[in-house]
DNA sequence: CGTTCATTTGAGTGAAGTCAAACCGAGTGG
DNA sequence: CCACTCGGTTTGACTTCACTCAAATGAACG
């Protein structure tokens, strides 16, 4: 059907840890309109918008990496997804954001009026069901993540998101070398661990010769095999 | 706008650690035609559906209380969501099934094609765009359950869940009389913990007379504001 | 070269997990 | 009506994985 439907089934099979909403973009001239709004230039660490912020718009990650995440009122904060470009953020229909969205590297968004969204979206029936597969394939990522952080030990979460993360941004055709553009506590809180467990846990990787990490934010996957073990199912 | 979307807000603020799409529903004749499917009886234990299976039919729970579960290689289950009268379950866009559905206790669920639904889905904008506001729900709900999972501790994962299930199921009026249609395995499962650790925790919120259980399966709150406490955030 | 921010490593603690046994209520059949 | 079973729940004793606190190391930048 849609020609970004494939892309998203393939992430959900994946199991992501990381956004899978690819599904807006269209070549239909009705929806491109949508694909036009103004570019807005995120610095590292700065928002897009905050929890409970009204949703005036629709965002389309163009570069970088934006995290959705929770905060509790003593400084815990759940990362629901990382929305990678080509992703949506801030679908959905309440009048006000119930998250942050905030860049972990510098990060380039395009902004789409999300009445027009809506508006549109009433009137065709094409559209309403891109914004519908958008969403379900939102839901099949957070469950899987959901999955992970219930059920899986520090070993497995990060495995697991490792791989997720060289199935979606990896070249393709050389998965194995898999960029980190955020912070070691970005991942922590994604994962529902701390940043020390993360660190030991990569090292942990790192001394079983099942990764390399260069500089920090590069990792090189020396054993996919082992890993995916390691991911548990 | 749709009567339902009223509810629906309801849940998403509510901090649903339960499912929350109850979209569908319309006045509208053409879409009445998908509230008329068969009504298949399920036994307590029975399953839905399961992982894996073919996609073909969507279900509204009419009676009963259904789980949406993920089952790992070596047992470990993590509960995606209770499904209560007037959820839809196997909404999505995926082929087949990634989930098992199986009922907590017996359960009346309404079975509607999926074919037929997507089908009217796109040529009829207003069902598609209840689709996408049902599932927007749910991944709301899905997202509050992960922050729950992810950062809170034992004891506020279960006073959250008491609070969840009171706002969604107790008598409109008296919100103090909480019924468990789900054995405690099935909590534990929705909350990543074990079966001790609930049973434990809710020893302790009936010895700090937070609330009474009546025969394992009825809470009374009698402090639903230290319960709130309790819940944290 | 010093400052700052992020990451790693170490030592000790604790919340929740595991294993095991006791308890309880609902059926069932003698 | 009681004894027995059976699934589910509770409680207890012990263990462990991940957390906390603290310090050392490393990378980036003016």
């Amino acid at each position: 059907m849609l020609g970004a439907s494939q892309a998203i089934e393939a992430n959900v099979y994946g199991g992501a840890h990381i956004s899978a909403s690819a599904a807006l973009a269209s070549s239909e001239p009705s929806v491109d309109r949508f694909e036009r709004g103004t570019i807005r230039r995120i610095e590292a660490k700065e928002h897009v918008f905050c929890d409970g912020d009204p949703r005036t718009h629709v965002f389309r990650i163009e570069e970088g990496v934006i995290a959705l995440s929770k905060l509790l009122g003593d400084g815990r904060r759940q990362i629901i997804e990382f929305a990678y470009p080509g992703d949506y953020i801030g679908l959905g229909t309440l009048r006000e954001h119930i998250f942050d969205a905030q860049a972990t590297c510098a990060a380039k968004v395009r902004c789409l009026s999300a009445a027009a969204l809506e508006q549109e979206a009433s009137r065709d029936a094409g559209l309403a069901l891109r914004l519908y597969k958008a969403v379900s394939a939102e839901l099949a990522a957070t469950r899987a993540l959901l999955v992970s952080v219930g059920q899986q030990s520090a070993m497995e979460r990060l495995a697991g998101f490792l791989l997720s993360l060289s199935a979606r941004t990896a070249n393709p055709g050389d998965e194995t070398v898999v960029k980190l553009p955020m912070r070691r506590s970005d991942i922590a809180d994604l994962l529902g661990l701390t940043i020390e467990t993360v660190s030991r846990t990569i090292t942990k990787l790192r001394t079983m010769h099942v990764i390399d990490v260069v500089r920090g934010t590069e990792v090189h996957i020396l054993d996919i095999e082992r890993l995916t073990e390691l991911a548990g199912q």
